[in-house]
DNA sequence: TTTATTAATAATAAAGAAATTATAAATTTT
DNA sequence: AAAATTTATAATTTCTTTATTATTAATAAA
């Protein structure tokens, strides 16, 4: 792990609202290349490639190159990360359950 | 919204480490005040401070004044807009749905 | 083969986040 | 009352992220 690559976090991919976009975009469609998804956005080409190399380094995107077009496609697997680490305080979430909880601590 | 207070986004206060650690701690416990939370850390006191400022500014913890220190308490509540928005990729990121829905589109 | 399209990378600039030290304020302990 | 504890805020520094422009390369279309 030298110059490049930094092995993105998959939390820092999401916390980003451009690239929650991004995210939402590919996944209503198989796959789209960077000419098609930056009308969506205010910035240029060059800050949404960006954006997907970020989530490319999160892993929750996969790339291919078709002539001259790279098309993006969704990978939503590493999402399963935040799905553990959600799992977790669903247990404190819950006012009922917190509720249920004190009454049990008495 | 002048100076100070930003409302700051849940998905931005969970991207940072420390953050989700004194999230961590905080499940662990009623009430934590800063100087049990401090050691923790490799950081000072303020960096923590500020992190759990953060974290209020998420409305992820509250806290109450005891005498000299501040007892910082958790509130999961706001996990819940992380939940829905990860519910709405459940449909894509398991495997079996893919290769079903592949077969389903021909 | 020239021109247009598509996209990645490098270099830079600007903005924002994170951490530190220094200072001040409030409360408890001695 | 003086000293110690606990915390917050301000000022500053450092580091990181985000976005831009410029350059290069590759493919497709004219």
């Amino acid at each position: 792990m030298n110059t490049t690559s930094q092995k993105h976090d998959v939390f820092v991919a999401i916390a980003d609202p451009t690239r929650r976009k991004l995210i939402r975009l590919l996944a209503g469609a198989e796959e789209l290349p960077l000419h098609e998804l930056t009308p969506h956005f205010q910035m240029g080409r060059t800050a949404v490639s960006k954006h997907l190399a970020i989530l490319k380094e999160a892993d929750l995107v996969t790339n291919r190159k078709i002539g001259r077009e790279t098309k993006y496609r969704l990978n939503p697997a590493p999402l399963q990360e935040v799905k553990d680490w959600l799992a977790f305080y669903e247990q404190f979430w819950n006012e009922r359950a917190i509720l249920l909880k004190n009454i049990l601590e008495e």
